[in-house]
DNA sequence: ATGAAAGCGCTAACAT
DNA sequence: ATGTTAGCGCTTTCAT
């Protein structure tokens, strides 16, 4: 391909002229007007490799995530590219699928790189593994106190979910989900129920579900729980809280399918707010993460820390949750 | 940051040395325990981007989607992804939203990086803009001839869905969707569905649907559906085709509200086979495109174009689409 | 196996 | 405003 010099000979002039006049400083009116013409006739690009070699300033940022395929990520993963965009970064996907040693070759790729910056979502710390002083700003968890955290309130949604089942004088609640050592968020939501309901007298039973992908176990978790309707027989007031919109997602086709009415019979409540495309919303009643708020903040905070990496300091922003009604809770 | 020169002298070796080290190529056992502590007390990390300028040999592949936020696109990208590390390629991730000004911005960046490769699922004629020989995969559509393409089988998708309705003794067909000059692929699922229905001899209606922004348009439909639901009365044998899972999602959603049972009084057959997760799948019937096959084989086919430039022909690759039985269907 | 040195394409400092 | 030139950090050829 054509260099700059090539272009500078074509145009009669030298190399600093070209470079001058593609970064938009000014030349002479018909030197300009020659450049053009021969950039066209080379079919000259700029070589960013030399360029950034030279400036040190690489317009990517990496983003790492455990997944794209999930309504969640894919939502944050669009609010992230186009906050980056604006600033003018370009983004470097980056799936980790939660393995610690593709996270590890992903820090070490932005490293080699020279990456601007790193923008993770993880579940192990990756955040050890950063040798240089690339600025990193880290989603949902951040253990290590030395990079900035954006999350959101994971603790005050399980409390809302509660708060807002309890409102509905639902007497047998339920809380579907795990405790999950690795997991902050999921076990935050948890606490949050668990609390405001012990706090307002309230009981409540907890379905374990260990992962999403145990189907037989949340078989089980639906029969245990159309036992207790058919007990209670025609009571109709059980509230469920699903401690993410998948489980609740997957729970309440189980239930339809085994003829449980909803909201009649129970009430369901998830956790997310997944969206699955700009326009296409679940009926599901969920509690909604401020998705485009955490990728704006995010993204904000980052980009201080590019701008400013000596001064610029550390961040730690956890964002509100809201209730949002669906047709999964009688509103 | 420390760079290789410091490393050569911290390590009392060669550039040349510390080079073959970091490449895996044979150094004196010794060297290569010098140069190992060099690099650990420096936090040595190699700068790709001299490396690329260099050597010509970009590990990025930027992918041009136009969205990433539907389950469509999401599961293409997760693919995409996972083949592509499987080559040893990091992709750069560019969200068109269909504007065709960041289409040309995308391939413009690529060039400036070298990136090695672009693939791309675009609906203006991106293609046209490549000045390099920079290899390019077009998924979907492609209308130059000049790159290769890899799409599933639209038309015969339509025709399967045509099928599988007039299988159910339906009388009453009805297309929903819309005809969209900008878009092959909507236009082949709609060409396919009223050809098998004349082929037949069985009657169809159209209900335009134009775009999927348009609630109030879609409301239109509905009731318009509702409306031969009564006049039919009792018949309940009405089959509805609806040109993606959107539609149908959003169209089911809008029955079910006004009181219709699918699939009792209406079966429904949307297009695309929307997956939210690896494990979590819509309830609804529809036309299943390869979704993972089309990456695997985009993906596999760039890589051919990447190490063999010259001699490699270009692909025309069109995938078979299935259906797969939901529940807004009585199988 | 190792070292010296050229050069990838660009930017920016400096001189004019 | 323009030209000359050094040098960013690496790979690779060539000589040893």
């Amino acid at each position: 391909m054509a260099n700059m010099k090539d272009v500078a000979r074509e145009a009669k002039v030298s190399v600093a002229t070209v470079s001058n006049y593609i970064n938009g400083k000014k030349v002479r009116s018909e030197a300009a007007k020659n450049i053009e013409v021969a950039i066209k006739k080379l079919n000259y690009v700029r070589n960013n490799a030399a360029r950034l070699l030279k400036t040190d300033q690489s317009p990517f940022v990496v983003f790492v995530v455990p997944s794209v395929w999930s309504p969640f990520f894919s939502e944050l993963t669009f609010w992230v590219q186009k906050y980056l965009n604006k600033l003018g970064f370009k983004m470097v996907l980056c799936i980790s699928e939660n393995d610690y040693e593709k996270e590890k070759s992903y820090v070490k790729m932005a490293e080699e790189q020279r990456a601007a910056g790193i923008l993770s979502i993880s579940y192990s710390d990756l955040t050890s593994h950063v040798l240089s002083d690339i600025p990193l700003v880290a989603i949902e968890k951040e253990t290590t106190g030395q990079f900035s955290l954006i999350s959101s309130d994971n603790y005050a949604g399980g409390q809302l979910a509660a708060k807002e089942l309890i409102n509905r004088n639902l007497e047998h609640l339920i809380f579907v989900g795990s405790t999950n050592y690795e997991s902050v968020e999921l076990n935050a939501r948890k606490a949050g129920f668990e609390d405001f309901c012990n706090n307002h007298g309230h009981k409540f039973e907890l379905e374990e579900v260990k992962t999403r992908y145990d189907k037989k176990q949340l078989l089980d978790s639906v029969n245990k729980i159309i036992e207790r309707i058919i007990s209670e027989s025609k009571k109709q007031n059980i509230g469920i809280f699903a401690h993410t919109d998948e489980t609740a997602f997957l729970l309440i086709k189980e239930l339809i399918k085994k003829g449980i009415r909803i909201p009649e019979q129970v009430q369901v409540i998830g956790f997310d707010g997944w969206n699955l495309t700009p326009n296409t919303k679940l009926s599901l009643s969920t509690i909604r993460q401020p998705i485009k708020e955490i990728a704006e903040t995010a993204v904000k905070q980052l980009n201080k820390e590019i701008k400013n990496p000596k001064e610029a300091e550390k961040a730690r922003v956890m964002l509100p949750v809201s209730y949002r009604a669906g047709e999964t809770t009688i509103n």
